[in-house]
DNA sequence: GCGACAG
DNA sequence: ATCTTGTCGC
């Protein structure tokens, strides 16, 4: 497992915090379909708190998409880099799971992140600013629609009805089991919005989320429980 | 002006 | 995110 300090030079206010997502959200790239769902690898990154000690871990985990048994692993821990802010999540996360990422002895391939790509205030949530950092296809899978808008969609896995920030689409409300709350799909870098969905779809054979982030999820907190000071 | 608000 | 056991149901 990695271990990983606090960046020289990461932003330590809102106000900064926010000058840096201005001037790296025109770097997305949104003009590419990404890679075909259900081929090559899709790796599921997220991350683990203990408030108490200020300590962060995040794990990387890469499946086969096709098989979606798992390739790779890794973990990082380090400390909390930026307090909770709502549209500032980036920044809580990323340097640890940079770290992580970075120790994957093979090519992630597509990157699915917990949380939001486009689907952002800015549109420049997690999935995109990590997609811009890493140049990786990235997408992003949220479990609430945050502060946007959306219809039912039907009942029937695979359903699907556009994410509304007022008129405009910011991503897409996914239903992946029958008759179970959607999840919240986004693009992050290099993927198209349908391809985003399609690859939910194809990660999401028995349960409501990815098992990308399932995987990832378990993992990491796997590693903050055997983290010692 | 007062909430609500990814993880 | 995190605090947390059993329990109802397919």
């Amino acid at each position: 497992m990695t271990t990983v300090r606090i960046p020289a030079g990461w932003p330590a206010t809102e106000e900064q915090a926010l000058a840096v997502q201005d001037e790296l959200r025109g770097e997305v790239v949104l003009d590419e379909s990404g890679p075909p769902p259900g081929t090559g690898y899709v790796t599921g990154v997220d991350v683990a708190y203990d408030d108490e000690r200020d300590v962060v871990a995040a794990a990387a985990v890469v499946l086969d998409a096709v098989s979606l048994d798992v390739v790779a692993e890794t973990t990082a821990v380090g400390q909390v880099s930026f307090p909770y802010v709502p549209g500032l999540l980036a920044f809580r996360e990323i340097p640890t799971v940079l770290a992580a990422l970075d120790a994957l002895p093979c090519d992630p391939g597509l990157v699915v992140c917990d949380g939001y790509g486009l689907a952002h205030p800015r549109r420049f949530g997690l999935a995109a600013h990590l997609g811009v950092l890493t140049g990786l296809p990235t997408i992003g899978v949220a479990k609430n629609p945050f502060t946007f808008t959306h219809d039912d969609p039907g009942t029937a896995r695979g359903s699907a009805a556009p994410l509304l920030a007022g008129t405009e689409e910011v991503g897409r409300a996914l239903r992946t089991r029958d008759g179970v709350k959607p999840v919240f799909v986004s693009v992050g870098h290099r993927v198209s919005l349908d391809n985003a969905c399609a690859h939910t779809l194809a990660l999401t054979p028995a349960y409501r989320l990815p098992e990308t982030t399932r995987r990832a999820d378990s993992l990491c907190r796997r590693a903050l429980r055997d983290t010692t000071g």
